[in-house]
RNA sequence: GCGGGCGUGGCGGAACUGGUAGACGCGCUGGGUUUAGGUUCCAGUGACGAAAGUCGUGGGGGUUCGAGUCCCUCCGCCCGCACCA
C-alpha cells in the first residue's frame, strides 16, 4: 500500500515500489479472473502470437526471458487493441538429454522431464506472461504423440512417408547412428570407434517432393526476415541444368554399360571438358571394380574417409583413372578419361560430372594433379582483359565469370548466355541410342528428411514388422503406441530394442507374432505441428479440429511467431513441410504456410570474467568498481582482481550467465522485462549488464513516483496552467502514435524510448502546473503504453490512478490526431545546404509566405553576405533551403 | 570460395519515403538535498575552439538545392552455406 509522508517542500514523498509484494498479488488477480484463457468461439477477430516452445532442460535462461517478454508485449498489445488473442505455451519434451540424465543419474527420463517442466513453468509464471495455460501441452505426453502417430500413418497412406535405404554413420560400439557432427576424424565421439558407412533402411518424410513448392512459396512470406528466406532458398538449392549422356568406348567399359550420364549447369564449357569424374558409389565404379582390384581398393578407401565436416574439409582431392574413356557428344574422335574421384557425391545429380578445369577451381586442382589438359573456353568480354585472363588460367587460376566463348568450335564468339542456349539446343537435337543426348533437369540440394532415431525418448514410429506381411502400419484404433516406462540404459544402443517384451506384437494384417518398429521419430517432428495442436481445446479424437485450426473460424496461420535464428532452416522448413502434408491428409483446411509473420530475436550476451589462474568466474561472484573512465572487477569473496573479458553469448562453459530466478527475485519481472526490451533492437544481441538493470529499475521507481504525484494532486483545475495542460495532452497523444507504430513493427526499444520521452514531458507538465485532469488522463495513457512491457506495475498504477477494472483488460486508447497538429511550425533554414537559422511560421503558411519570412530573417541576410538569392526551396513542414 | 548483413559519441542505439545527425537510455563530469535494502534533483556531455564558428555517420569519389540514407569504389567486422557439378 502506498503511503504519503508530508514533506517540507510541500511535495509528497512516495514509498518505493516493492515488486516483491506487488507482482505476485496481480498475478493472483489475473489468475482468479482467468484473464488469459482464450475461447475459440469468441466473436472478436483472432490473433495468434507464438514464441518457440522451450525444451525442458531444467531451468529457463535469459534467452527465454527475452523471447517470451517480446511475445507477451505483442499478446497484451493486440488484446488491448480488441483482438481475441491466442498466446499458448508448451514443452518440446522429447530428446536425448533426458536419456543422458537417465544414464548418468539413474532417473527415469519421464520423471526427469516432468520435474523440469514443473520447475520451468513456475519460472515462466513468475514473469507475468499472459499465457493461456489451459492449452499447455508436452510433446512427450501420449495425448500429444498419439496424434502425431496418427498423422504419420496418414502421411504414409498419402505417399509422403518412405522407408528406404540411406547411407549413414554407424558407430559399431555404441550401436547407433551418428549425426555427421558426431563423427570426429572418422571416429565416434563417445566410443572412439572407427565409424562405418552403412546403408541402413530408415524412415523418411518425402520433403523433396515439395522442393519447388517450398521454394516458390517463400516469395509470399512478406513478414519473414529476408535472411531466413535466403537461408531456406540456399538450403533447398535449386539448380537448373542439363542431364547429358556421354557414350563410353565399348572396349574399356564394363559389359552392358554403354553410357555415362552427368548433370551440369554449365554445358557451355563442354569444349573445355578434360575428364569425367564419378562417385566411388556410382554403379559404373562398382561395375568396373569387379575386374579391377586396385580400383575396388580405392573406392573402399574413399568410403572409409567418412563424411565428417573435418574429413571433408581436409580431404585432398584424389582420383583413380578407371581406364574407361567417354566420347565427346560433339566429336566422336574426342576421348575423355573417366576417373573415380573422392569429391563426387552420389547423392547429388547423377553422381557424375565432366570436369572443365579452366572454369572451376576444383576441376583445375584435379587436372593439375593428374596432368590433364586445361583449355580456356571463356575469356572476358572486355578485350583488354583477355590476355591477363589467359595467363591466369595458365597459372592455375580458373576464369569464373561470364564472357565470350573461345576454343569452342561453333560456340566461338558467343556470350556465355548465348552459348548455354545453343549447346542445350544442339545437345537436345543430337541423339544417342535414338534418344536426345541431353534433357533439361532441375536439381535440388534438399534431401528427404530422415526421421528414424535409434533412441528411447521420442515418439514411437507406429509400424509393425511381420515376416510374412512386411512392414505394416499400426491400425488407427491401436494408437497410441506408448513408450514403456521400465527401460534400462545399462547397455549401449536403443533401450526400446533391448526391452524384453515391448516390441512383441501381433501383425495387424495376419495376426501372427510380429515386431514393433523400435525407432522413434526425430524430435523435430514433434515441433513441426505443435502450433496447430494449440488451437484445439477439448477434442481428443483427431490431431486438429478443422473448425478451430484454420480457415474462416480458425487460428492458423500464426500471425506472429518469435524465436531464435538457429531454427531458420530446420524447424521452420520442417513446419512448412508439415503444414502442406497436413493439408493433403485433411488435418488442415487450407493453410500451407504455418507462420504468417516470423521474427528472429537476438541473443542475450554478457561480459566474461576470469581470475588470475585463467578460470572463468560467474557474474554473481564479481564486484565491479568504476573510477571515472576505467572499470575494474574483483572477486566478491577474497577481493582478487578479475579480468574483464569480451562480451559473448551466455554459456555455462564461460560462466557468463545470470540466472533468471535471481533477477526476477531481486529486481522483479517488470524490471527484467523492461531492460530486456529497452536496450537493443530485438533482432540484435542485447548485452545484459548490472548497470542496465539498475537503469530499468530506476525508471520503474520514477514512474511510480510520478503516478503517485499525479494521483495525489489536490488542486482544482481552476489554478492550472492551460498551456501546460495542453502540452501534457499533446505529449501523450504524440507518444501514443509512436508507441503504437513501434510495437506493431516489433521495435520495442524504440517504443520504450518514446515512453521515456513521455515521462520526461509529463514530469515537466506536472512542474508547470498542468491541470489534474490533463495529467490524470495522460498518466492513464502512459500506463496503458507500458502495460504490455510492465504489466504488474501497470496494474498498480492503474489502481493508484483510481481507474476502473484492470489495466490488462483496458481498451487501447485512440490517438487524437487533432492534438498532433501544431498551429505553428519551426523549420530549419539552410543557406546553400548548411543550417543557419530557424523560422517559425503558421502551419497553413504557403511557400511564398514562408519564403518571405525566411528572407526577412537577420541571420539569413547576414549569411547571404549580399549575394543574390538564386532559388528558395521550401519543403512544407520540413525545411527551407536558400540557394545563393 | 559463394551468399547475406553491418560500420553513427566512451557504450547500447535513434533518424518513417533523401530534409535540423546523435532522440532515448547507460556511463561520465560538476553542483544541491538527503543519507544508505540497487537514492533523488539541477546543469553538462560528438570533436576542436575563449567565442563567432569549423569539422563530423569506416576511407575515397559521384548524383542532388540538400546524403547516415541513393550510385561507384576500397577497407574492416559479423553471420549463414561450404567439394552441390
Amino acid at each position: 500500500m502506498r503511503r504519503f509522508i508530508a514533506c517540507p517542500a510541500d511535495m509528497t514523498q512516495t514509498e518505493r515500489y516493492n515488486s516483491r509484494e506487488v507482482e505476485p498479488r496481480w498475478r493472483k488477480e489475473w489468475e482468479a479472473r482467468d484473464l488469459f484463457r482464450t475461447q475459440n468461439d469468441d466473436p472478436r477477430p483472432k490473433y495468434y502470437v507464438l514464441e518457440m516452445f522451450p525444451y525442458p532442460s531444467g531451468r529457463i535462461h535469459m534467452g527465454h526471458v527475452r523471447n517470451y517478454a517480446m511475445g507477451d508485449v505483442v499478446a497484451r498489445y493486440m488484446r488491448a487493441k480488441g483482438f481475441n488473442v491466442l498466446h499458448p505455451m508448451g514443452w518440446d519434451a522429447f530428446g536425448l538429454p533426458a536419456e543422458n540424465a537417465a544414464r548418468d543419474n539413474r532417473v527415469n527420463p519421464r520423471d526427469w522431464t516432468y520435474s523440469n517442466i514443473a520447475t520451468m513453468k513456475a519460472q515462466l509464471q513468475t514473469m507475468g506472461l499472459s499465457l493461456d495455460w489451459s492449452r499447455e501441452l508436452a510433446t512427450c505426453d501420449p495425448s500429444y504423440y498419439k496424434h502425431q502417430q496418427k498423422m504419420f500413418l496418414d502421411f504414409w497412406k498419402a505417399g509422403l512417408v518412405e522407408r528406404k535405404s540411406a547411407k549413414v554413420n554407424w558407430d559399431p560400439v555404441d550401436m547407433t547412428v551418428l549425426a555427421n557432427e558426431q563423427v570426429i576424424d572418422g571416429r565416434g565421439w563417445r566410443s572412439d570407434a572407427l565409424v562405418e558407412q552403412r546403408d541402413l533402411t530408415q524412415w523418411f518424410f518425402k520433403i523433396t517432393a515439395m522442393s519447388e513448392e517450398l521454394l516458390t512459396a517463400l516469395d509470399g512470406l512478406d513478414r519473414w526476415p529476408d535472411k531466413v528466406k535466403l537461408m531456406q532458398r540456399n538450403w533447398i538449392g535449386r539448380s537448373d541444368g542439363l542431364l547429358v549422356r556421354w557414350a563410353l568406348k565399348s572396349d574399356e567399359a564394363p559389359p552392358a554399360v554403354r553410357e555415362l550420364e552427368v548433370f551440369t549447369t554449365r554445358p557451355d564449357t563442354i569444349f573445355g571438358a578434360s575428364f569425367m569424374a564419378i562417385s566411388p558409389d556410382h554403379p559404373l565404379a562398382k561395375a568396373a571394380s569387379t575386374s579391377n582390384p586396385d580400383l575396388a581398393a580405392f573406392c573402399e578407401a574413399c568410403r572409409r574417409m567418412g563424411t565428417s565436416v573435418a574429413a571433408l574439409e581436409t580431404a585432398e582431392k584424389v582420383g583413380f583413372d578407371t581406364g574407361i574413356r567417354a566420347i565427346h557428344p560433339f566429336d566422336p574422335t574426342w576421348e575423355v578419361p573417366v576417373y573415380v574421384a573422392n569429391f563426387i557425391l552420389m547423392e547429388y545429380g547423377t553422381g557424375a560430372i565432366f570436369g572443365c578445369p579452366s572454369g572451376d577451381q576444383r576441376d583445375m586442382e584435379f587436372a593439375r594433379k593428374y596432368g590433364l589438359p586445361v583449355t580456356p573456353v571463356i575469356v572476358p568480354a572486355d578485350e583488354s582483359a583477355r590476355a591477363q585472363a589467359l595467363v591466369d588460367v595458365a597459372n592455375a587460376k580458373p576464369f569464373l565469370d561470364d564472357g565470350v566463348m573461345i576454343n569452342s568450335r561453333f560456340l566461338d564468339g558467343m556470350t556465355t548466355t548465348e552459348a548455354l542456349e545453343e549447346v542445350a539446343r544442339r545437345l537436345h537435337a543430337t541423339t544417342l541410342d535414338g534418344k536426345p543426348v541431353a534433357v533439361r533437369k532441375v536439381q535440388y540440394r534438399l534431401r528427404d528428411w530422415l526421421i528414424s532415431r535409434q533412441r528411447y525418448w521420442g515418439c514411437p514410429i507406429p509400424a509393425i514388422h511381420c515376416d510374412d506381411c512386411g512392414v505394416v502400419p499400426v491400425p488407427d484404433e491401436a494408437l497410441p503406441v506408448t513408450l514403456p516406462n521400465d527401460v534400462s540404459f545399462d547397455r549401449p544402443g536403443n533401450p526400446l530394442d533391448h526391452h524384453p517384451v515391448w516390441k512383441n506384437c501381433a501383425c495387424a494384417q495376419c495376426g501372427k507374432l510380429a515386431r514393433r518398429d523400435t525407432d522413434t521419430m526425430d524430435t523435430f517432428v514433434d515441433s513441426s505441428w505443435y502450433f496447430a495442436r494449440f488451437t484445439d481445446t477439448e477434442n481428443n479424437q483427431a490431431p486438429t479440429t478443422l473448425s478451430a485450426v484454420d480457415g474462416k473460424s480458425g487460428w492458423l496461420p500464426v500471425k506472429q511467431y518469435i524465436g531464435g535464428v538457429e531454427h531458420a532452416i530446420l524447424h521452420l522448413l520442417y513446419s512448412r513441410f508439415f503444414a502442406r502434408a497436413m493439408k493433403i491428409t485433411g488435418h488442415l483446411n487450407e493453410v500451407e504456410e504455418p507462420f504468417d509473420g516470423m521474427f528472429t530475436q537476438g541473443m542475450v550476451v554478457h561480459e566474461t570474467y576470469r581470475s588470475p589462474d585463467g578460470s572463468y568466474v560467474l557474474p554473481s561472484d564479481v564486484r565491479i568498481e568504476s573510477d571515472g573512465a576505467t572499470r575494474r572487477a574483483f572477486h566478491i569473496d577474497n577481493g582478487t582482481p578479475i579480468e574483464i573479458g569480451p562480451i559473448e553469448k551466455m554459456s555455462k562453459s564461460k560462466k557468463n550467465v545470470v540466472d533468471p530466478d535471481d533477477i526476477l527475485a531481486s529486481w522483479g519481472a517488470d524490471t527484467a522485462r523492461w531492460f530486456m526490451l529497452s536496450d537493443s533492437p530485438p533482432d540484435r544481441d542485447v548485452i545484459w549488464s548490472e548497470e542496465g538493470v539498475q537503469g530499468a529499475h530506476r525508471f520503474v521507481q520514477r514512474i511510480w513516483r510520478f503516478i503517485n504525484d499525479v494521483a495525489g494532486l489536490t488542486s482544482g483545475d481552476g489554478a492550472a496552467d492551460a498551456a501546460a495542460s495542453l502540452q501534457a495532452r499533446k505529449a501523450a497523444h504524440k507518444a501514443l502514435a509512436q508507441v503504437e507504430r513501434c510495437i506493431e513493427d516489433l521495435g520495442f526499444n524504440k517504443a520504450i524510448a518514446f515512453i521515456y520521452t513521455l515521462v520526461n514531458e509529463l514530469d515537466a507538465a506536472l512542474k508547470a502546473k498542468a491541470s489534474r485532469s490533463a495529467l490524470a488522463d495522460s498518466a492513464g495513457m502512459l500506463v496503458q503504453m507500458f502495460a504490455p512491457m510492465m504489466p504488474h506495475l501497470a496494474e498498480e498504477c492503474w489502481r493508484t490512478l483510481g481507474r476502473e477494472g484492470l489495466a490488462a483488460e483496458a481498451t487501447w486508447p485512440k490517438v487524437d490526431r487533432s492534438l498532433l497538429q501544431e498551429d505553428e511550425v519551426t523549420l530549419p533554414v539552410q543557406i546553400n545546404g548548411r543550417k543557419r537559422a530557424e523560422v517559425t511560421v503558421s502551419r497553413s503558411a504557403d511557400a511564398r509566405q514562408t519564403e518571405a519570412a525566411v528572407l526577412a530573417l537577420d541571420a539569413v541576410q547576414r549569411a547571404l553576405e549580399g549575394k543574390p538569392v538564386r532559388k528558395v526551396i521550401v519543403v512544407p513542414q520540413r525545411i527551407v533551403n536558400v540557394v545563393a
